[in-house]
DNA sequence: CGTTTGATTGACACGAGTCAACACCAGTGG
DNA sequence: CCACTGGTGTTGACTCGTGTCAATCAAACG
């Protein structure tokens, strides 16, 4: 992972503004100071109040609690490019953990850094407000998944976000993205038990609906598999279409 | 209801910054443009672009949207004082509806009135900036009830979140707030069925830990409630403990 | 190689949904 | 003034999705 991928974040944030060669440049320049995190290490934790604000550049991280009955709820995924708590400062402390799901390569930014794009990059702010709407736009669509759809649905639901978010990212290859998480991380991101979980993905494969094995995840038919999930991507305001390497193989009828 | 109280988002804001007089005349000639909205009429409806910000001044709205299955979800409550996507311009369009659930007092603002707070009070923007950021916690709380919580548990966390919300606008009146919903709202709310809010508020009167009978909802001993509920309120970031009016009656024991 | 972590399976329990009937209003109109 | 109405709250019986527990299997790893 993370050999010669583009910066995630700039691909990302050209969903939100268009960005020029300068603009580019600046983003690169902010994620110089990197780090690499062990999976299973928080990167932030639950009352801390953050000196500096982090961008994933590579990996899965996520939000999450652990609730008096020490169950763990994951609230978000944070995918290469994504970035967590531009504005804490506001707020004081954090009301949540972020953790490493898996190694990941991050980079700290300093508030101060932000603050000084404002005058000459307008277009970077922008797409970082962009970004921010967008992540509440998505804990949105789960708390309507996690209310009202079947595990089934809601799981399905979930790879179909994760697939075009990393899609936008160019993270997907040949109808496939990497998935290096337990059956335990997929329970506590769609409040369910990891039994059920395991049932779940047994009928999803059964149904053909989705390959995941080893660590890859594969989604050949993503049109059949948003129609069962109910998934509409619109929430997610990408700029294009799926990239066509994400489609599935066109069929000469 | 709206008669003689204070504009709720002055009371509101105050937990997010310290205004100044000036700050708050200002606020205050922000929500000159006042309009009322029939119960059940949607203030803004899925995919529009709309054009003013608005602001509820009294009653209580949502944001919801319906399923392809024909349910409601409600992702959200906006409460007098609260205001609805300040910044929905970056995205475009929005991706939910936002209706009245009782008769309201909405004031719509025009988004050039809210830029041209910048230069000379910003202590606003910092507030208005805040109280997005509560919104994302409260919706992240939601997400964890909805995934983790018993409906008992979760319904019992509503309340006391609501209360909370309504106490800092000075809506509690001798531990009670007004509570014009039917218990079908509360299912959409809770993603539970209209018969299971049915008999989990059966539960919860019988517990004595609320009491809703009419349209007022009271909480007579709120700690014990929230100890129930898994309740604290450290995501709302209010600024103070709760105000004695809310608290129980002090025995001397 | 043993040890460990994660995936899989089956039996059983329980929370919550569904459906249908009924009770209880607050309006409404005759 | 009363009968009708439609919306809401309440109840019971039954079904179904998911949780829990425990055993087993498979793969990863030092």
């Amino acid at each position: 992972m993370g050999r010669s991928h583009m910066n995630a974040m700039i691909l990302k944030l050209r969903h939100g503004a268009h960005l020029s060669h300068s603009d580019e440049e600046r983003l690169r320049a902010l994620a110089s100071e990197r780090r690499i995190v062990a999976a299973h290490e928080d990167i932030i934790r639950e009352g801390e109040r953050p000196e500096n604000i982090y961008l994933v550049l590579d990996g899965y991280a996520c939000r999450y609690t652990i609730l008096d009955s020490g169950v763990r709820s994951i609230m978000a995924y944070l995918l290469p490019g994504d970035i967590c708590d531009l504005h804490v400062a506001l707020l004081g402390f954090i009301d949540h953990s972020i953790g490493a799901l898996t190694r990941c390569e991050v980079a700290e930014i300093p508030p101060q850094a932000i603050d000084d794009l404002g005058a000459d990059h307008p277009a970077i702010i922008r797409a970082l407000w962009w970004s921010t709407l967008v992540d509440e736009a998505i804990l949105r669509r789960w708390l309507v998944s996690m209310g009202r759809r079947r595990a089934d649905q809601h799981l399905a639901h979930f790879f179909c976000e994760l697939y075009m978010r990393m899609d936008s990212v160019e993270r997907v290859r040949e109808c496939s993205i990497q998935f290096p998480l337990t059956q335990e991380v997929l329970a506590d991101t769609i409040g369910i038990s990891a039994v059920h979980v395991n049932r779940v993905l047994q009928q999803l494969r059964e149904m053909r609906l989705i390959g995941l094995y080893g660590k890859t995840l594969t989604i050949h038919d993503f049109d059949r598999l948003a129609e069962f999930a109910g998934f509409s991507s619109h929430y997610l305001h990408l700029k294009d279409r799926m990239r066509s390497e994400a489609l599935p193989p066109k069929r000469d009828t």
